[in-house]
RNA sequence: CGGGGCGUAGCGCAGUCUGGUAGCGCACUCGGUUCGGGACCGAGGAGUCGAAGGUUCAAAUCCUUUCGCCCCGACCA
């Protein structure tokens, strides 16, 4: 392609509103636009960048076994009413009417038409296994679409659909996909972790996220730095130290005026936060809850709402803090609280503790589990970076950050039982179909890549996804350089190489900039004294030092581009 | 949905407090000089100041309503 005839609005300026790297870069380069909150254009480069993720992804599910199929992005709403879904997804769901009146939503994922797939289609166990996926867009109104591409409206995913008649087939059939997405995240070059993770919402009971590691991600994980552990840290376990920590001291009610948060009031009495025993408010449907944790440490919300009994829990309200404890937000403490309180492991180990009084201005020094409080002991604290790994018990936890991609489930009977999705099995007896789901971003895989790939200059795509596999510049008009050009630029593309040729009337200083902003691997410059020597410069994307140019001969120009680019997509 | 902020030319912004001529940089068009890391000079085009209503002789600016967008939280591929 001539980069004159393509559309590649290149910008100086990152847009005011774009805090990630992918989205400032992205948006420069003349990837995408936006069309409303969550709502991109894909323009040239970004199309080819999203139809080359999609190509892998189709790859390693037909590798895999897995049927491609196309359901509608339209649907009618009796299907999520058979699962109650429609009431359970809330306002993340695309709602509307047809001219008579009837519901419909716009697909935020398939389990239910699926199913239906399934239960019309599939009669017998010598029907199964099976494995429908398919790549589509998706809607979801999203409380907050941001970060560009990481989270938008409409996106598009790849999800599949495991059939099986048996457990011992379903986990097959799961492994399988795991082996499928190592392969996938691989072939993109990215650096990756799969984790142990929570089912969510889907309802099932295996799941594993694999999480790409950016700083930019918002998802913590944990993996041990001595064994293969790693997990969300919403679902990773904790192994809490059972020697208590400090000495018992008295009970004591200090002033701490003006003194609320942890780290505050540490500083203030001039104590480690780990002797600080944080106490949260939290409401649980209607019950309100305290929960004790050590100063250095989080709530796990997703455990405690296990403890609690309910789906989610969020913290209470000021004004809830206020009717319960009698103190303004800060100054929440056990001792004296006369509600439900559930203690993390950690915190009921601490000995001389720190805790609000439940008065403004005022905590308590010397507090003790068992001694000045009660309260249930349970693990309810996040796992933290150093904490002993619970798989090996040996090594220590490291926590990184994440952007979830993949995220694979085995869902059991959830969708099958419901919606009456059934097999005869060998004795004649109607079975729930046993599913699994396996979802990948696809297009969130584009900004992710980004995140992870990309230095001041700009981006820098592997070559597998990258939107050609070449960046020709020629500099200057001269006839000579431009037929030259033209015959390496033919033959490239007659052997399947995909060269992107930057032949507008620009200064060199705009084509370099452009070409590094952009980020093709690798870059051929024809022009000026080098073409004049009989020879072309060649540069990879991933060499920053512009001394570590590569001068070749023109006649060998191709050969070594085809070789550069061939180990690169090997 | 709770909290914070922003809507002025394609992009980035100033002007709003204290009402009175709509401005700057980039981009764009034309002419010239330049040409291996975002050139320079000259000339030019381009804006219902998010929308509606109000106050006023006069509104980008003050008041009311409304829409959109962004950031921090709860959700997810």
């Amino acid at each position: 392609m001539r980069f004159s005839r393509s559309l590649i609005p290149t910008i100086k300026e990152a847009p005011a509103d774009a805090t990630n790297v992918s989205h400032v870069l992205l948006t420069r380069g003349g990837f995408i636009r936006r069309v409303g909150a969550g709502m991109y254009d894909y323009l040239p480069l970004g199309l080819r960048v999203l139809k080359k993720i999609e190509a892998i992804v189709r790859t390693e599910m037909d590798r895999a076994g897995a049927l491609e199929i196309l359901m509608p992005a339209l649907l009618p709403a009796e299907y999520f009413k058979e699962t109650d879904r429609w009431t359970k997804f809330g306002d993340n769901l695309f709602r509307l009417k047809d001219r008579k009146g009837a519901d419909f939503h716009l697909g935020p994922t398939h389990e239910e038409i699926v199913t239906d797939i399934a239960r019309r289609e599939i009669r017998s166990y010598r029907d199964l296994p099976k494995n429908l996926y398919q790549v589509q867009s998706k809607f979801r109104d999203e409380p907050r679409p941001r970060g560009g591409l990481l989270r938008c409206r409409e996106f598009v995913m790849k999800d599949a659909y495991s059939f099986d008649s048996t457990e011992d087939g379903a986990k097959a059939s799961y492994e399988e996909m795991r082996k499928a997405y190592v392969r996938v995240f691989d072939r993109l070059g990215l650096n990756y972790r799969m984790v142990a993770a929570d089912s969510g919402a889907m309802g099932g009971s295996t799941s594993a996220e694999f999480q790409v590691l950016a700083d930019s991600g918002e998802d913590a994980i944990v993996a041990c730095d001595a064994c293969s552990y790693a997990a969300n840290v919403e679902v990773a376990t904790v192994t809490p130290a059972d020697e208590p920590a400090g000495t018992s001291g008295e009970r004591t009610k200090v002033h701490t005026p003006g003194h609320g948060g942890i780290a505050d009031v540490a500083a203030f009495l001039k104590v480690e936060t780990k002797q600080m025993l944080k106490s949260l408010i939290y409401r649980a449907q209607k019950e309100v809850a305290m929960v004790v944790v050590r100063g250095d440490h989080d709530v796990n919300e997703i455990r405690l709402a296990r403890i609690l009994g309910v789906d989610e829990v969020a913290l209470a309200t000021e004004a809830d803090v206020r009717k319960t404890t009698g103190a303004a937000v800060g100054y929440a403490g056990p001792v004296g609280f006369t509600g439900r309180v559930i203690v993390d492991r950690a915190a009921s180990l601490v000995k001389s503790g720190v805790t609000g009084a439940n008065e403004t201005d005022h905590h308590l020094t010397g507090v003790e589990h068992g001694r000045d409080f009660e309260g249930e002991v349970a693990d309810v604290r996040l796992a933290s970076n150093g904490d002993t790994c619970p798989s090996c018990g040996k090594g220590k936890l490291t926590t990184y950050k994440g952007i979830e991609a993949g995220h694979i489930f085995i869902l059991g009977t959830h969708y099958s039982a419901k919606m009456n999705a059934t097999f005869l099995d060998e004795t004649q007896k109607k079975q729930p179909i046993i599913m699994g789901c396996y979802g990948i971003g696809v297009s969130r895989l584009v900004a992710t890549t980004i995140e992870q790939h990309n230095d001041a200059s700009g981006m820098r795509w592997p070559m597998s996804i990258a939107p050609y596999h070449v960046h020709l510049c020629t500099l200057g008009k001269d006839e000579p350089v431009l037929a030259a050009a033209q015959a390496l630029y033919d033959a490239l593309w007659s052997k399947g190489i995909e060269v992107l040729w930057d032949e507008r009337d620009e200064r060199p200083g705009v084509k370099f900039k452009d070409a590094d902003l952009i980020g093709i691997p690798f870059r051929v410059t024809f022009g000026g004294k080098n073409f004049a020597a009989g020879n072309v410069e060649m540069k990879a994307r991933d060499e920053s030092d512009p001394a570590k140019s590569e001068m070749v001969a023109i006649a060998d120009a191709q050969a070594r581009i085809e070789d550069f680019v061939r180990k690169a997509l090997a």
